[in-house]
DNA sequence: AAAAAAATCTTGGCATGCCATAATCTTGGA
DNA sequence: TCCAAGATTATGGCATGCCAAGATTTTTTT
């Protein structure tokens, strides 16, 4: 009699990543269309699996009103979160993969990593709490921590400052164009000049050493938490290994694959 | 005007893999049951997509009469092998995961390894020619090394000795009790006594150091190179590490997850 | 040999997972 | 009150599996 369990596909496991995402960017439920777009699929299909994933008590569901994650969904999501971080860290440190690329890599394997490896993984890594990017990695017991107090780049007036210490992991070519000019989550920021209008602001990164000009689009992508020392427990950890695979191979733009999340990059 | 290239999912490379497995043990075509059968999923099933694949071009069908890997088709298992081979070495080498476990973990990841990570593993490894059970990997150009000259352990007559060069990755149960005893690829074996109507073998390893009795299923399962000296390029390699970590928790035995491949054990 | 029996293979109908398109319904603001 | 945006419901397609019925090949029996 028991109720037809279905499995955790892949796609289970995208649509409660994706939910969980969006939930916590805005508390409010989750729309249909938002999870379309999100997920780039048609709102019909969407809404078809979110009445599956309803009946399978992942998440609550009112019928044109949006959903929102149950207990056991939220369990998937930062699962498969922590699979995915603990996984971008691994590829970067242990393999060498250059920053850019962990991410796809990561969508795929996510989905297919057992729990044993997984605590290989994070045994060999040392359990840690922040992947490549700077985003926290939810802990064994998929506890993460409280968002930390930050502001994108962009909402810094001049003179302000503070450490830059997460970016989105989902547009290839900013973090390629970051790495190549040796930035790196856990570097001082500060911001030097503001232009006007949506103009480029000038920055200062890693105490004055070096100069940059940032564009807009860049600088929302890019969080900055307060305060002159490396705030709370963030800063100073991943960033050195990070640093140290800057490949500089010049300036020179290459437009390539752009992955999914256009507007606001997915900031968990 | 293409001809529908389909995907090449993972029930494709199964498939491929399997007919390349079973091709090459009986020079021979390879007949719809006993793809079933190594598969475990029905003839009718297999009919269908043998059909695909021909279609695609990936086998040779002759219906009622059994197909062959066409040379895409070999390629394509080839670098599934690769994949698989690979995977468990660095399973078990860089994350220490027990040799008896990589074998599944690496059946579902070898359908999800991307060439980068693939060309990074193998890096990382030294472009390796062995797994850890003793099987070569296939190179880069997907060249697979001639097959040595071995006879299982089972056709030795007393006295008769060589190198433990390779064994089945399939059997869980099997590689633990090798494990737990101590014994690994590139021993040296002796067969000190025979007892007659399928009993169990005497052998000595690592040069009369230890014995050990072998039963007739795990004696029919290690494959044996004659000759005195580590024959060719094979033994002493990959030995060492895979020696040392033989975690002896007493010879005990549990009956778990015994993975397909009955017969034969599966020795491409 | 020829016929009968057994083994093997193929076909056709059906199910499930997941997505698409198109038509239809709800909701909430003008 | 009406409409447009958003959500939902058919309906259909593709991949992959199952089962059961029919076709073919092989083996055995006579």
């Amino acid at each position: 009699m028991a109720v037809q369990e279905h499995q955790r596909s892949p796609a289970v496991e995208d649509y409660c990543k994706a939910i969980f995402t969006l939930e916590s960017r805005v508390e409010a439920p989750v729309s249909t269309n938002a999870l379309a777009e999100r997920l780039q699929i048609t709102p019909g299909s969407v809404s078809a699996m979110l009445k599956r994933l309803d009946g399978e008590g992942l998440i609550a569901r009112v019928p044109y009103r949006g959903v929102r994650l149950t207990p056991a969904g939220r369990r998937v999501a930062l699962e498969v979160i922590r699979h995915h971080r603990l996984l971008e860290l691994f590829l970067a440190e242990t393999l060498h993969m250059p920053w850019d690329r962990v991410h796809a890599e990561a969508e795929v394997l996510e989905h297919v990593l057992s729990d044993e490896l997984e605590s290989l993984i994070a045994a060999k890594l040392g359990d840690p709490t922040r992947d490549p990017h700077g985003d926290p990695i939810p802990s064994a017991e998929l506890e993460l921590p409280e968002a930390e107090d930050t502001r994108s780049l962009d909402r810094l007036r001049e003179g302000e400052g503070g450490v830059f210490v997460r970016v989105s992991d989902a547009d290839p070519e900013m973090l390629r164009y970051l790495s190549n000019h040796g930035v790196a989550p856990g570097d001082r920021v500060e911001v030097i000049e503001r232009q006007p209008f949506g103009g480029p602001l000038l920055v200062s990164f890693a105490g004055g050493e070096r100069e940059q000009a940032i564009g807009g689009q860049l600088a929302r992508a890019m969080r900055i938490a307060p305060g002159q020392a490396p705030a709370g427990e963030s800063s100073a950890e991943s960033s050195p290994e990070v640093r140290a695979r800057s490949e500089r191979r010049g300036p020179r733009d290459r437009s390539s694959d752009a992955t999914a999340g256009e507007q606001e990059p997915a900031q968990v």
